[in-house]
DNA sequence: TATGAATGAGGCTTCATTCAT
DNA sequence: GATGAATGAAGCCTCATTCAT
């Protein structure tokens, strides 16, 4: 159902979690554009292992952005149904915050090196409903504007993102992020 | 005093006018990564004449962000001070939509691929006054909130050209742009 | 006698035949460049196990080639003793169509990738011996040119499994075979 | 109208010509797989050179064969004039010479590694032109088969090769050349 | 013994930079 | 000064072979 008909071997099961995981943090920190060479030195195997787990760079990079858009969906709903008026709120600063520190994250959601929606459409489907959710609950709640929609919100990610990534967290949260705030909230006419 | 000692020949200074031109446009359309051989091609000249006037890749990209940050300088005084109260929203509709269409200047002013700041002290030094000036204008003339600075509207800038590159301009303008506005506003209480 | 001291266990036997069998009909296929990965996958076994029968690639070829000899020169003896003077065309065809369907045994035949003699000598002096029967019946039979030799046949045999695999079967022996036949023919002053 | 829009600098068509030699060489030795590597090394220039000139490893093969089938054909065309009933003969001895030194000639007409008549359909198409000329100036002088066409002539021309690369010169036309010679004489009867 | 995962050398190709012409 | 050819270090990927399970 999953992606493994059968459970991987011990060793290779470690071997594809550590790859998993070292590429995660070396596409994090270094971008989509790292080499394969660098990912399987810092994971201590030779590169033809990353190649056995992922046949291409790119698809141990969808594999890495499918997997966190998964957690990001999960985490996400769960976190808004807890309370429904912030949860749009507390969700774009989870996301800036992720952007933040994992490039890969940002330029995926950007578009930058592949596109998100034509290569993993069922990941992105998820997203976008997950956000819609969570932005019907806000409008729902009358904390945010009624007029916006689900890719008003995707886009206002991407810039969160960038913003993040420019900017050291506190002064982002402390002087930018209310102005978004503001400008989300529904105007009192 | 700036980097060269004696004027360059007139052929020369056309060959490094032409080069720069082309490299501008190139930039735009093709990002950072396109070959210097391309940016040759294009300006009809051999890459040896590129490496003449500019000792490595990056210094040709400096020198674009440079110039074109002088030009953003001048023509936003100018533009702003017809129109104090909506200067600062004019500034950011135009520095967002020339990160659409220039992928270098997105890039430096994100400080991907290289620190603006550091690499161009002057250019960023002068870029920052022009802001400060703006918003203050900006926020005498009541329209914008008193409460933010230079750094804050530079950040605003990073975004909005993240957002102007991942979205269409009609949709950012209609959907995105009045959020960022009404979060830019005084707030009436 | 052969190259097992003892005789392997019931599975390991199986095992080694199924990998035989198959890397022929793969080498036949694909050529002998085909990975052994892929022929391990399709006899159902790990690489290892082909490595544990055959230490190289290249013995699992020569393998396959002293097997195929083998074969070839049971069968042409026996057939050939049924008709002594068409036995030697009615061989060169055999030879001919075996090459179209085995790109193998072709490259083994005209010493690509390697020396036959050299790798399997007595695969090889079976071979030549049986070419030389076939032939004396045919030049006693008055068939065939009484100038020419066993070696002279292998060379006619490589050159008519080149023209196999470059021309569809039927062609080859409507409009080229008649040729080599006239030539093999007794010449009659 | 031919290849070069204008000359090429000294150095470089010194390199290019170098290329080319070092690489007909090598390709006829070693066969059409050697790396490109091996090429740059032998010619001693770096591989970048190698691309520079040749986009490919597969059209600097292309551009190796081209060259040799339109030497081929000149030659081959000038030297059948002079003696009609001969120059049939006098072609496949030439033609099987050829493969014997020149590795990547043979696989180009035996169709190894590229399809000839796809990739160089215009040389293809000349070298079938001048085979089907000879053919039907040794069948107007009666020393040919008149059954035959040119198709056949180069089914010939592949067996001929494989042969002549199998065994040595002396030998083949000592002994296998009658046999092929007798086969295309005209039966009499 | 069998498995199939891991290794790492090597093949093709690109491109920033240098250098002969 | 200008040209564009040459260089060679990477980068991606494959596959024969070895080795842990």
């Amino acid at each position: 159902m999953t992606e493994n008909s059968r459970p991987l071997r011990a060793d290779a099961a470690r071997n594809r979690a550590r790859v998993l995981k070292v590429a995660y943090e070396t596409f994090a920190e270094e971008g989509a554009t790292v080499p394969i060479d660098e990912i399987a030195r810092r994971a201590g195997v030779g590169a033809g292992t990353v190649y056995r787990h992922f046949p291409t760079k790119e698809s141990l990079f969808q594999a890495i952005v499918a997997d966190r858009m998964r957690q990001v969906v999960e985490r996400s709903r769960a976190q808004a149904a807890a309370d429904p008026g912030e949860g749009l709120y507390a969700f774009l600063i989870q996301m800036a915050e992720q952007g933040a520190s994992d490039l890969g994250l940002t330029d995926a959601f950007a578009g930058v090196g592949f596109d998100l929606a034509e290569a993993l459409p069922d990941a992105e489907h998820e997203f976008m409903g997950m956000v819609a959710e969570i932005l019907a609950q806000a409008q729902r709640a009358g904390t945010v504007r009624p007029d916006l929609d689900a890719a008003d919100i995707k886009t206002l990610i991407v810039g969160l993102q960038a913003m993040r990534r420019f900017r050291g967290d506190g002064e982002l949260m402390r002087r930018v992020y209310p102005v978004i705030r503001a400008g989300l909230a529904v105007p009192n006419s």
